[in-house]
DNA sequence: ATGCATGCAAATGCTTTGCAGCGTG
DNA sequence: CACGCTGCAAAGCATTTGCATGCAT
């Protein structure tokens, strides 16, 4: 079974330069996850990739993810908040993640992109990619803590 | 009970600013993440409070950790490996994250702390830190895998 | 006093693992 | 045709939740 998409070079460049195969389940996960917009959960892929491929299970969507992560071609996102995360890694970006809601949100930025990787960094061992990982409370986030102090006069927090 | 250490002056500010109580558990939960010099797991947490403290729970150990990660004072790592650790955020370092092994390596760069903020990521929310996350294969794994290259002429993964 | 926070214990998910059969190279 | 990869099902942990009691304010 071979699949010729462009689309899927580097999955299959990737694939043969560490000696693994291409399956079809390693072709829906890779393509579900680097045609995301956001930041799926596993849960997320896997059920869209069913539509695809109905017989595959949970456990292979969790073993695929992780080998594509180790080969560089997507990655887990910064933690927290019910199960792991996985971004396309797909040009650079950077994320802005909110300590209250924990959700995480992409950003760009020209003079981010232009910073050279410190010396620091290269000497603990071989860097793929680098982005900055910014920290704070998101604009919802703000408004809702301001409107709760309105109604009660305490500050409250957020489910997690 | 009131405990006057200096050294808890950051937590007794942000507890009251927000309104929550000084707890002996939060005291001490404070201390062993911030004293880390690694980024310890939420069990090393627990085992090390418990000399302390040996009442405590590790349900209230998670809670805690929490609020205090919702409060700025620590913050969880980015993910991958059997479970969350925490991060002191003392001071401006940046992380080296091993795609095969998953450790996390800090390292300091003063040019990387003069970076400013980014618009795209103020525009955001409220920003209270960044840093760099750099990812790549440590020196270790690399060592590894060229190691067993020798011997089997093939690379093959680690345990994650 | 007045609730918020903790302990306790059980429930809930998320993630992983062992194995036998299937499909890729 | 051999061996890696998947599907299946069950085990293993990490993390959370409801409640009654204790403690900080």
């Amino acid at each position: 079974m071979m699949d010729t998409r462009k689309e899927l070079d580097p999955l299959r460049r990737a694939l043969r330069s560490a000696d693994i195969r291409m399956t079809q389940q390693r072709i829906e996960v890779y393509l579900e996850v680097v045609r995301s917009s956001g930041h799926p959960s596993v849960a997320e892929i896997f059920q869209e990739i069913r539509k695809k491929l109905p017989s595959i299970t949970l456990d292979t969507v969790y073993r695929t993810l992780w080998k594509l992560s180790e080969l560089g071609l997507i990655s887990p996102l910064t933690s927290s908040g019910g199960g792991v995360r996985f971004d396309p890694r797909i040009e650079h970006h950077h994320h802005f993640t909110c300590a209250k809601c924990s959700r995480t949100f992409d950003f760009h930025s020209g003079a981010l992109d232009e910073i050279p990787i410190p010396r620091a960094a290269s000497d603990l061992g071989q860097v793929w990619d680098a982005h900055m990982e910014v920290r704070g409370i998101c604009s919802a986030c703000s408004k809702k803590t301001l409107t709760e102090a309105d109604h009660s006069g305490k500050t409250k927090g957020e489910k997690r």
